[in-house]
DNA sequence: CTATATAAAAATGTATACATTTTTCATAAG
DNA sequence: CTTATGAAAAATGTATACATTTTTATATAG
């Protein structure tokens, strides 16, 4: 397991206080790696919005930011429907049944972790995305949903969402299995936008 | 001047080929450093769009890629106007003064190269946008830009656009000027619109 | 002649050591 | 008491050296 992943999940686990900044030294030291890796592991944190840079020098651990979770959601709510109706045409019954694969494991496996739920939702969208073959646009949807992982530990507070949610994947991939794109497209506006909802109104309410 | 900045200007200048594999030994016996900042600088660098991964080992000069520039207009077509219309309340007469000297800067200098005109065209839609003060927003409209820029040297070829452009500008800026946000909203989009339909079809014609 | 296995070479990953910059803290001047 | 100054400490940037992985080229079997 690189650095970099040892790092992410520690992250996620919220084991690095929101504000606090790292140095090289004491996560080298920590770790049992040299300065090297750890360089590496930043920065590549720090582009995908687990760190940010402070200051001149160091990277810090970022407090949560529910006008962050706002702008990624209202981004989301642009480029994921569009992106979804790019990809309907080019969607066999293969791309369709693993997605309803996904959907399966999702509810039939026990005691799943936030992250692991997180990690499913990604997969079935993304198994969808995919299929319209656009890597430069998948690329930067892909970077929104994890500059969102950051915040999935608290989406699941909220449980009882996990019913409405998977409600919601199923009427879109209902959609797309009748080649109702753009209905499926507004079902995915609206599951976005119902999931931003709840996560920056959680958020206001957490960290006031 | 960083390594970076000096990898980035010559990636600019083509200085080298799309399609050719860059090797960190090479370039740090090239630029006369060690192997450490060139590894730094080549993985913001890949993060940035200006270089791609290239199999497990090593990164390579992406290729002149009509989708890519496609890809990325449509989002810019999205996000962009979004952004400017959150900015739009919050325009105070010293930055559209600022947006103004910008404009004028573009039109009375002379023996602007394809670089300096394309960084004072994101100066004068940035200052715009900076007023939304909506950061995580910015930062990915930001970052869509400078994957942009690796294609800016050729949108300059077809140079009597340059008129077409900049007298969009000034319509958006009058609209905004008058407080008609979703005019210049519309404006935006069209501007895009234009400049990425303009980039494609010449990407079209070139690397056929 | 083609394909596979293996060894040599080359490239990248990582550790240690040194250089430079930034921060901190104590001391002294106002 | 506050503020400025400067030296010490700490953190980051960079070079060199070594380890590991990947690639390449060669030789041998089919």
């Amino acid at each position: 397991m690189s650095l970099y992943q040892r790092l992410k999940r520690d992250l996620q686990r919220g084991r690095f206080a929101p504000g606090s900044v790292l140095k090289q030294t004491e996560l080298a030291e920590h770790y049992g790696v040299s300065r090297i890796p750890v360089r590496d592991a930043l920065q590549r944190l720090k582009s995908e919005g687990w760190l940010t840079g402070h200051g001149k020098r160091g990277v810090a651990v970022p407090r949560f930011d529910a006008r962050e979770v706002e702008d990624l959601y209202l981004m989301r709510l642009r480029l994921e429907p569009l992106l979804q109706e790019l990809a309907a045409p080019h969607l066999s019954g293969e791309i369709l049944g693993r997605a309803r694969d996904i959907l399966q494991r999702m509810e039939t496996e026990p005691a799943l972790t936030a992250a692991e739920i997180g990690a499913l939702n990604w997969q079935f969208h993304a198994c969808l995305y995919r299929a319209a073959d656009r890597p430069t646009l998948f690329a930067t949807v892909e970077q929104l949903h994890r500059q969102c992982e950051r915040y999935i530990g608290y989406q699941s507070r909220s449980l009882d969402y996990q019913d409405t949610s998977q409600r919601e994947h199923h009427e879109i991939l209902a959609a797309l299995e009748r080649g109702d794109a753009s209905a499926a497209a507004r079902l995915l506006e609206q599951h976005i936008g119902n999931a931003g909802r709840l996560l920056v109104d959680y958020l206001r309410a957490a960290t006031r």
